[in-house]
DNA sequence: CCCCATAGTGACCGACCGGTCAGTAATGCC
DNA sequence: GGCATTACTGACCGGTCGGTCACTATGGGG
């Protein structure tokens, strides 16, 4: 069988798709600036992609894919019973960095994926991603008021949303930035503050001592000043 | 002088464009679409605005306009000392409702801006205000730390930057909902859930019972969790 | 009523760009 | 080499709008 396809085409045309999109989003984005930065005739372009919003698909789809992955890795009974809170607090940590890392690497796309930027179709996604994220973080809430982690006088419909909402938030945050950002030291914080709120009066004493531990690790030292002593 | 133009002319012709831009955002959105729905000729458009992003610019410079206003009213030297933390809070609630209730009126035209859909070339715009929110968050909390409100061993810049987001998420969901949502319930829960974590050991015990008054006369009544008597 | 300045009209222009297709190059099989 | 088949090229087509301009409508002043 005649004419072998140049095995780079496709690759070279996915990754040049993608760089074009994130600049210009799928509007503005023009297939010629595709195929020239792909090194590829108008043509070829053609032959790979049914059309412009056919490639933008499937660069997207792949993205939300291990997207996706990264999100379920976190899920509640994926995980094994913590043997602590402060193991617990470590491991959501862990979970957040691992998933802000992909954003940070994929920032470009996802980007304009989450600004909607050129008339992207493709919002909805988002709105499905953070509906997962609220009904995962929903169901943690649930669980650590059960087991008298969480104070049991909060709405976990609503605090889950902006649980959910915080971490889209960061999500923004760290894309948007020109440089590679303190990705734990932000997650940390973020997980600090929220947890704060939550914590039963028991459990925020343990999570106090393991927060200003690690502030004492991870910074020049400073006077501590730990709340629950004057409680 | 001959011929007097039609007083209503530019201001449907606004009004049409506020509808179409926050349908379609600025790259496809059609002037002749607006022309239509205004009731007036291509040509008129031209009349009143340069180009179709002129007309854009200024109605997004009027939405930000008074944006601007509603966010400068709620700055830290424009307010009276208040006599009480209930006053400070129930002043912060407010603001924030206050704003998020225009974003609510303008969500049309707001959410095409906030998602940058079809090229909007000002999302710098969105930017430079979450700058601002956040430097008057920062002064917020320096200021609270200062007279003994807030913990002192946070770190104001990033603890600014996560409220300044969650204010963001705020009006992100608000302008979303598809109907009017319960926005002084989100306000509450939201500055609650910050607040809780923020509070030196000494405020939290006051706002925990004006927390709980206020759920008692807002809800239907359910046995009362205060977080401070078990410290 | 005429003049003329300005408001308003809409057919038209032309740039732009997604998509096509006739043609060409490369490759394996005989 | 000839032939079939597939990869690839790039000039071109056609639709879509943003913007223009020759024209008409409307009103006040003399």
């Amino acid at each position: 069988m005649p004419r072998i396809a140049d095995p780079r085409a496709r690759i070279d045309l996915l990754r040049a798709a993608e760089a074009i999109f994130a600049e210009n989003g799928l509007a503005a984005a023009k297939v010629e600036d595709i195929t020239i930065r792909a090194g590829v005739s108008k043509g070829a372009f053609y032959l790979h992609f049914k059309s412009k919003q056919d490639c933008f698909r499937q660069i997207v789809e792949g993205v939300v894919a291990r997207l996706a992955a990264c999100v379920e890795a976190g899920r509640f009974d994926e995980c094994a019973p913590p043997e602590s809170i402060e193991a617990l607090f470590e491991s959501r940590i862990a979970h957040v960095v691992e998933l802000l890392e992909f954003c940070w690497q994929n920032r470009g796309i996802l980007g304009m994926i989450l600004t909607g930027g050129g008339g992207t179709p493709y919002a909805y996604l988002v709105d499905a991603f953070a509906e997962r994220i609220e009904q995962q973080s929903e169901m943690w809430l649930r669980r650590g008021v059960e087991v008298g982690l969480y104070r049991d006088d909060i709405e976990p419909a609503i605090v889950a949303r902006l649980i959910a909402g915080t971490h889209e938030r960061l999500v923004r945050e760290i894309i948007k930035q020109p440089r590679r950002p303190d990705i734990e030291g932000w997650a940390r914080q973020a997980l600090d503050l929220l947890t704060r709120g939550l914590l039963s009066a028991a459990s925020s004493a343990v999570v106090d001592r393991t927060v200003t531990k690690n502030r004492e690790r991870d910074e020049r030292p400073r006077e501590p000043r730990s709340r629950a002593k004057a409680g």
